[in-house]
This record gives C-alpha cells, sequence and structure tokens, in this order.
DNA sequence: ATCGGCCGTACGTTATCACGTACAGGCGTA
DNA sequence: TACGCCTGTACGTGATAACGTACGGCCGAT
C-alpha cells in the first residue's frame, strides 16, 4: 500500500547520502569504517535498490554526523513560503483579555511555528478555546517582547522579563501569564507538531 | 559497533510509537489498516523486538499522520532553560552594519535557534565572518520586525515588507539585504543544526 | 606499458524482517 | 455460563536486508 511514496522517499534517501558523504570527500569504505555498515550496503542504499533498517540507517546518519531525523528531514517541501501581514491566521479571539496570530503557514511539513501572543495585564494563555497543550515531543521557544510574563511549566514557575528568551518542553502542561500592569506580548516558537486525522 | 546505541533508540522509537497510537485510540490492527503493515509486525516494532525497514517505518509515521523525521525526533532532553537579555550571545560584529545576537541556549538538543538580525540601509547578511548558508536539511523562518529587507535564496528575490513572514531551505544560499533608507530587523529561527566533526 | 592501489558494484550466503495464520486473555451481551 | 468480539502476542513461511568476498574500471607511480 503507498509502495510508490514509499520507493520515491526511499530513493531520495539514497541520493542525499550520496552527496552528503561525497561533501564530506569520503569513499564508500571510510563512510562504512565510520558507521560500521558494508560498503556495499552502502551502495545500495545510496542507489535505491534497498531499504534499510532503521538501525542500519541511523547508523548511516551517525556516520554522517547527523542524527536520522535530519537525515530524513528532506521530505518535506522545498522553495520559499511567505505569509504576508495580512494573511496571518488569527487565533480564537475566546479568552480575554489573549489574543494570537499564527506567523508561519500551515504547511504540513512545517518544523517550527511561530506565533505572537498578546496578554492584557492579569490573564493568561491558556483560557477555553487556547491551544492548551503540545504533543508528545513538542518543543517550545518563547521571546518576551514586550512586559513581563510568568512562566508556568509542570508546576513550577519562572520569571521572564523583557527580552528574555526561554526553551521548554512543550508537551508539558504549561500556560504564560501576564502579572504586570502593563500588557506583554510574546513570540513562541513552536517546534514539532503532529496532527490528529 | 554502537548496537547499544542503536539498540536504545530503536527501542525508544517502538514505545513511542505505541503511545503515540494509543494517543490516538488506535488498536494495532486500526493502524495496521492505516498504514499497510501488518498488526504482527506493529507489535514488535513497539516492543523494540525487530528494527523496521525505513520503507516500514515510514509508513507507520504516515498511519500517525506524521513525517518519519517527525517520528524519530524524539531525541534530545527537557527541562526548562532561559537565555535573560544581558545573556545573549553577539554574533561577531564584522560585517558593517549587520549585527546579530542569538537568543536560545547553545544545547546541543536545542532544535531550533531564534536569533534578532538588525540590518543598517543598504547592508546585508552574509558578509565575511557572518554564518553563511545552514546544513543540509536545515530550514529557516524568519520575520520582519521593522523596515523591509529582500531575501535573496538559490537566485530568487522576495521583497519583504514589515510583518512578514518567510520559511525556506536554508541549506540554500541565502541571505537578507535591506534595500530600504530605513535600519531594518528581523527574527530568524533556525530548525535543524548539526555540525559537522 | 605495467604494476599497485583505490574506487564503486555484482555475486552468493546468512541473518532477520515482514507477512498470514492461529492462539490466549479481557469485556459486554445473550 | 457461554457466546461472540475485540485486544495483543507466538508461530512458521517466504522475502529481503546485510554481510563477506571477488570482480572490472580508473588513476598515479614506477
Amino acid at each position: 500500500m503507498s509502495t510508490a511514496i514509499d520507493a520515491a522517499s526511499v530513493t531520495a534517501i539514497g541520493s542525499r547520502v550520496r552527496a552528503l558523504r561525497e561533501a564530506m570527500d569520503l569513499s564508500l569504505r571510510d563512510l562504512a569504517e565510520r558507521c560500521g555498515v558494508s560498503a556495499p550496503m552502502l551502495s545500495q542504499v545510496e542507489r535505491g535498490e534497498t531499504s534499510p533498517t532503521l538501525q542500519i540507517a541511523t547508523r548511516i546518519a551517525h556516520g554522517l554526523d547527523l542524527r536520522l531525523s535530519q537525515l530524513l528531514r528532506l521530505d518535506e517541501g522545498g522553495a520559499v513560503t511567505i505569509v504576508r501581514t495580512e494573511e496571518r491566521r488569527k487565533g480564537p479571539s475566546s479568552a480575554a483579555g489573549h489574543r494570537y496570530e499564527v506567523l508561519t503557514p500551515p504547511l504540513p511539513g512545517q518544523r517550527a511555528e511561530l506565533s505572537r501572543h498578546v496578554l492584557a495585564p492579569g490573564t493568561a494563555t491558556g483560557g477555553a478555546g487556547d491551544p492548551p497543550m503540545h504533543e508528545p515531543g513538542a518543543r517550545e521557544t518563547a521571546l518576551v517582547e514586550n512586559g513581563r510574563v510568568v512562566l508556568h511549566c509542570d508546576g513550577a514557575e519562572y520569571a521572564l522579563a523583557n527580552g528574555d528568551c526561554v526553551t521548554f518542553d512543550a508537551d508539558l502542561p504549561h500556560h504564560f501569564e501576564n502579572p504586570g500592569p502593563d500588557e506583554a506580548s510574546l513570540l513562541a516558537v513552536v517546534s514539532a507538531g503532529l496532527r490528529r486525522s
């Protein structure tokens, strides 16, 4: 089932490996020694004649000083995508005092989603209708643009001032709160984002 | 060689698949039908008793509405890391008219690097000493904070106004230019960041 | 010209992946 | 209780991934 797509991506991996290997100026045997995979196997993989095991693929990636996930990241579409200011997707203006916009395009291959959140004094993200918690493995980076906010993450609190940048596991329960007297805004980068069907 | 690491990550993948499947409330046979892989195979993969082929792994990922690269991204670890405003790493102030700061911590597990670039009128990123081009597979998202910039990517040019957001493959040759009369600043999110040895 | 060394690939063997079927255990219903 | 239905796993078979070895082709050195 869907073997066509599979085959395509598999051969893509192959040429990718070859390109990287040649870019590093390694012979098949060099790479074979680096990663513990036989040279003929590498040759077959590069030519798309076989689909390596995750185990083997991991070793190949490591031999190229890559993580397997990085090696496979050639799938999702290339080119350039622009989202103009007026095209931004607005989040539901549900929770009082909290509004946000998503700045990145809604592509499935998108690895990082950028959004800007504005919090009125005394309000917080995570109200009903807000994006609550992220999928397992998700990771979030937030930059405080204006004002002060408090990050509540997995029970703990972290006070953040203007310009501070915080990174945390987004699959833990979390939300941002604006305690101060002034309006606060922050940029959030969520890297991961899977989706139910 | 390095079979220990392999085994670890492979079994990790397994539990990951199981967690995701259960989170989607699917039985083995449900997922089997969704992705075209037999239920017993899925069971073995989930328990780490076998290392699936890239082909099979791809199908499994698709059955979970994921790209394989996303499924494998469970590597690097967690917690919360804060970079205060005054702790930011400054980029080399080499190129005249271009200065930048890195906002995210220098952790190896970091998936997305956030940086702010300021361009004086008539200048561009990519001068000598600047971060030139990114590793293969890297992907970059940029948000124009102030002024106007032109993205040069792989030969083509893209005019960006204040507030525009652009996403592109960062392993292509690219740089930003500020043509306008005013100073321009932009936030860049680079997701990937691998490293040669 | 000829040899040595390295390149990438074709061959044959073994290990194991992936399948279909068949089984033990839990749950709601008749 | 006994039945049907579903869950997840053990078994045996065919396909194939991965190995080691061996071959033709290319380049530099002697």
